[in-house]
This record gives C-alpha cells, sequence and structure tokens, in this order.
DNA sequence: CTTGATGCAAAGTGTTTGCAACTTA
DNA sequence: TAAGTTGCAAACACTTTGCATCAAG
C-alpha cells in the first residue's frame, strides 16, 4: 500500500521535474501510518517526530502534491477545518457525520453514484468528483 | 418573501431575547436582494451602500443569526471561501460546480434524497441536513 | 434604564509566500 | 552544478473578539 503510494509519488513528481526529498518521503509514510481523517496540523506534529525539522511550510506543500498525485484527498467536514484520507487504493466512499460527537461514518452506495450521473447528463453537465455528506446524529447520539 | 423571513427573523430575535435593530434589518433586505450566493465580503459592501456606518463585525455577526434562524444557508463550492445564499421559502437543492467556469447549478432530486434516507438508516443515523456537490465540467466548458 | 448591539481596531485561525541556504538529480 | 526545496518568519485572507459607546425594548 505505502510502497504503491510511493511508486505513484515518485512518478507524478518525475513528470513534473521535481524531486523526492526525504522530507517528502517522511511525510507521505507519515500520513499513510495515520489512522482516518487527520489535519494538517496533525500532520505536521506526527512528521516532526519522524523528523524534527520538518517545517509547517513543508507540509503544505506536500499535502498540495500528495492532494495533486491523488494520493490523499481533502475533505471538509463542515467545521471550516480541512482533513485529509488516504484515497489512493481505497474505493471512493462518501460520508455520515455527527454534529454532536463528530464521528465519521464511511459508506458507498453505487445507486446513488448512478443517480448523480443520470442528474449530471441532464444538464450535459461532466462530473470529475463529487462530495456526499449526510449531517445528523449518530447512532450513540440520536 | 423578505415580508416572511422578516417575521422568521423578528421571531427568532424575539425568542431569544436579541434585539431588532436596524443594521440587522438593513443587512436582512440587502441579503434578498441580492441574488444568488454572495460572500460575507459581498454583503457587507452592498450593506454599506444602503447605511455606510454598517461594519465588518455587524455584517459576520448578523450571518451567524441568518444562519442559525435558517433564513440563510451556508455553502462552500470548494475554493474554500464561503458563501450564502437564501434558504427560507426555498425548495432544498443540491449543485452541480463547473471546475472551469465556476458556473453552479442547482437541482432537486428526490430519488437521490430517498436513497440517502435509506443508507442513513442502515446506520441508525439521523439526517438533520446534507450536502451533495457534484464538481466537473459544464455544458460550455466540457 | 437595563441589557444587548455596534464600530473600531486588534487578535485569531489556518494557510501561503519571499528569501537565503541547501539538496537532489 | 543547475534547478528545485527547505526552514524561517513575515504576510495573508478571513473571521472573531474586547471594549467603550450607543440604542432597543
Amino acid at each position: 500500500m505505502l510502497k504503491e503510494a510511493e511508486k505513484t509519488f515518485s512518478d507524478f513528481l518525475e513528470k513534473k521535474d521535481l524531486k523526492l526529498t526525504s522530507q517528502r518521503r517522511t511525510i507521505l509514510r507519515v500520513a499513510f501510518e495515520a489512522e482516518g481523517h487527520f489535519s494538517a496540523e496533525a500532520l505536521l506534529s506526527l512528521s516532526k517526530k519522524a523528523d524534527s525539522t520538518i517545517s509547517k511550510a513543508t507540509v503544505y506543500r506536500t499535502l498540495a502534491l500528495l492532494k495533486e498525485s491523488q494520493i490523499l484527498e481533502e475533505q471538509d467536514f463542515g467545521d471550516g477545518k480541512k482533513v485529509y484520507e488516504r484515497a489512493q487504493g481505497r474505493k471512493h466512499h462518501d460520508h455520515l457525520i455527527c454534529i454532536r460527537c463528530g464521528k465519521i461514518i464511511e459508506f458507498e452506495n453505487e445507486p446513488i453514484e448512478r443517480l448523480q450521473n443520470a442528474e449530471a447528463q441532464k444538464h450535459r453537465f461532466k462530473i470529475v468528483y463529487h462530495s456526499l455528506k449526510l449531517f445528523g446524529f449518530c447512532n450513540s447520539c440520536g
């Protein structure tokens, strides 16, 4: 999984004449070890544990590259803060977000995707990506 | 439409022992005159035309109240900037967003909503609100 | 008149950028 | 060794807040 992402990342960088630095390598690995969704700030502090010289600026710059290469995906769960999650090698999914405890539940729903495509066609619109978030109360908070 | 919103707003304020000031009245009216989606900044500059003494702080504070009273709805179309649109008296709708020209197309799709509810039930989750955004290329940009 | 509201400017957030020193290919 | 990268701190854009003054109920 990580190996795969490292390959994707180095190919991506090479194609753009960018360099695979030790910081970028470290940040990618740390992002892969992180479970679920993490913020830029969290990624910075985890990365610093692996290499204390890594700076905020480098984390943000690397995050942009990881997003662009589709290794990570950016999410905003409504609190205005951006979080990231692994995208490469995972199926597309959408989210249920508990507005009381913050719990995130992932789901896949093909019929919804099909209806989205049909809706887009109606408007002669080509979907590149989408975001579906259902906010409310989870099982334990309802 | 505006009359209705004014009623909603004054009821809302009264219930919370807040005051209906001339600034709040002005900002609500200006928000209703604005077409489509507008930013806090745009609302400020439009409000200043009606009453030049209205400050940024008051616009933000009023926007929070208009959101809370569900007269306005907040949207983020992916560029990180928040925009607002009238909610009261309008049907719920979702958005197609052109990532080239920025065009926003609104749509309603009941079957999708039903599938969302079914999905939520599967997780014993109570949906309070949701957000579905389809990003891609519109008719003219495709 | 009491309590909440306002404008201002200052302080916060989260993110980006300019730059000199440093790595990678 | 040329071109991209880094850390740092300053700059940014947007939003929020403290406070003295003002206005609604």
